[in-house]
RNA sequence: GGGGGGAUGUCCGAGUGGUUAAAGGAGACGCGCUGUAAACGCGUUGGCACUGCCUACGCAGGUUCGAAUCCUGCUCCCCCCA
């Protein structure tokens, strides 16, 4: 390799600082002294799905690396896949996965790059968004000249693809196609470098065949580590129900970083803030630095400090929050049957309530309520109380 | 084209005529404990002003005193052979 651009292989080694992966080896130093050669940018590609448009810190992690090549003078290419997502979900084996309409998509890719702008840099110098329906509406002729570049048996070799046909389970062709619409997309933007999961390392190898196959020079995959949930065992998803949303409140980031398992704690702590614990701090208190840092990060120091302030008050001191949220009950002068005002209240079924009441999970003015009916004139002014989290201060409904 | 298997509660999954609102697990929720919304233990987990009633095992009918379980038709899914 031609070792005349030491600054290359050091800012290729620079981004590719915790990376798990960054194929070729030497590729993008390589890449990075093309680009310097005809004095232009990379071009890092990366492809979201607009069907759950909410991003969480599983996708931080790779936006985080994102960012670095745009501070780094690249350019970040984002591709909306609108076109396959309005293929529709191909594996629905129990339920299909409702096609999205234009409007759903547009309305989902909005979303999405507006919570992406949160870690990239919007400047539009740096910053390019796509939609793959652009250049995948394609013509028969050249579907099938796409199919051509790849046979059955390399896309057999990828793992699920491999263990779903050994375990016999089905496989649709258009799962098989997808990778070849994923390289397509590479080559019509002609992407220096993708990023994506460990688990996009087939798909973004197979994007430098396809680009090859078109005459194309072939893109440098990186692939990130994957973020464990706040489950701390399966990968941070939105349909697992275990992750943590970039615009969610404070309080809630504040508090599910905490219910993140001690054993998945290093991994948070080294792919979201890319340092390890202050190891001169207990398990309990790293949790908590980690947990402020990350409300620090999307909302600011200030909130980082009061949401640790309102945890402790609730958890620590079991007290009620300063500010609690007002909801009113109907009432005359008798008896207020308290399951209605739980469904009214926190949008809990009646029966609900009455399960919860029999466990003694609620509470008024801190104490546990044992009857289902209560006096009007102790519900009003009161504190309602459900579980250690969820509090509404009553009003009587005028 | 032929043959076989399947559809059960939020999810996975047992149950093949009678205490079955439906085993077991996961998840969720509650209580206890605590270092926390962790771990662990116990409990709850269709709805309804509830010692009762209603609705539920793909959909629609039927048989029966009685069906998730048997029959008929329909819809959807999977596998094998060609």
């Amino acid at each position: 390799m031609d070792e005349s651009d030491p600054e290359a292989s050091r800012q290729a080694a620079e981004l590719a600082a915790g990376a798990e992966e960054c194929l070729p080896e030497g590729g993008l130093a390589e890449k990075l002294r093309t680009a310097r050669r005809e004095g232009r940018p990379l071009r890092v590609k990366l492809g979201i799905d607009p069907t759950a448009p909410d991003i969480h810190l599983g996708h931080v992690v790779v936006l985080d690396k994102l960012r670095a090549f745009q501070d780094a003078g690249h350019v970040v290419v984002l591709i909306v896949g609108d076109y396959t997502a309005r293929v529709g979900d191909p594996s629905g084996r129990s339920s299909t996965r409702p096609v999205l309409s234009g409007k759903e998509i547009d309305a989902n890719a909005h979303t999405f790059q507006e919570q992406a702008y949160r870690v990239l840099d919007p400047d539009p110098a740096k910053v390019e968004v796509r939609r793959n329906g652009e250049w995948l509406d394609m013509r028969v002729d050249d579907l099938f000249a796409l199919a051509r570049t790849t046979t059955v048996a390399q896309l057999l070799e990828r793992d699920d693809f491999a263990k779903r046909f050994g375990a016999r389970e089905p496989i649709s062709v258009l799962e098989l196609l997808y990778p070849l619409l994923q390289g397509y997309d590479s080559v019509a933007v002609r992407a220096d470098v993708e990023l994506g999961g460990t688990d996009q390392k087939f798909n973004l190898l197979l994007g430098r065949d396809v680009q090859r196959a078109y005459g194309l020079p072939e893109q440098v995959a990186l692939t990130m580590p994957i973020l464990p949930g706040t489950d701390g065992v399966q990968r941070m998803s939105k349909s697992l129900g275990n992750y943590v949303g970039v615009t969610e409140p404070p309080d809630e980031i504040y508090g599910k970083t905490l219910s993140v398992p001690d054993d998945a704690m290093a991994a948070w702590y080294r792919l979201l803030l890319r340092t390890g614990p202050d190891p001169e701090l207990g398990p309990r208190d790293a949790k908590r630095a980690l947990a402020r840092a990350l409300v620090a990060r999307f909302h600011g120091a200030d909130a980082a400090t009061a949401a640790e302030e309102r945890f402790d008050r609730i958890h620590v001191e079991r007290e009620a929050p300063e500010e609690i949220e007002e909801a009113t009950f109907a009432g005359d002068d008798g008896a207020v049957h308290l399951p209605g005002v739980l469904e009214e209240a926190f949008g809990l079924s009646r029966s609900e309530g009455r399960r919860l009441i029999a466990q003694g999970g609620v509470r008024l003015d801190g104490e546990a309520v044992t009857d289902a009916d209560v006096p009007a004139d102790r519900l009003d002014g009161a504190v309602l109380q459900v579980g250690k989290r969820r509090f509404r201060r009553l009003r009587r409904a005028s």
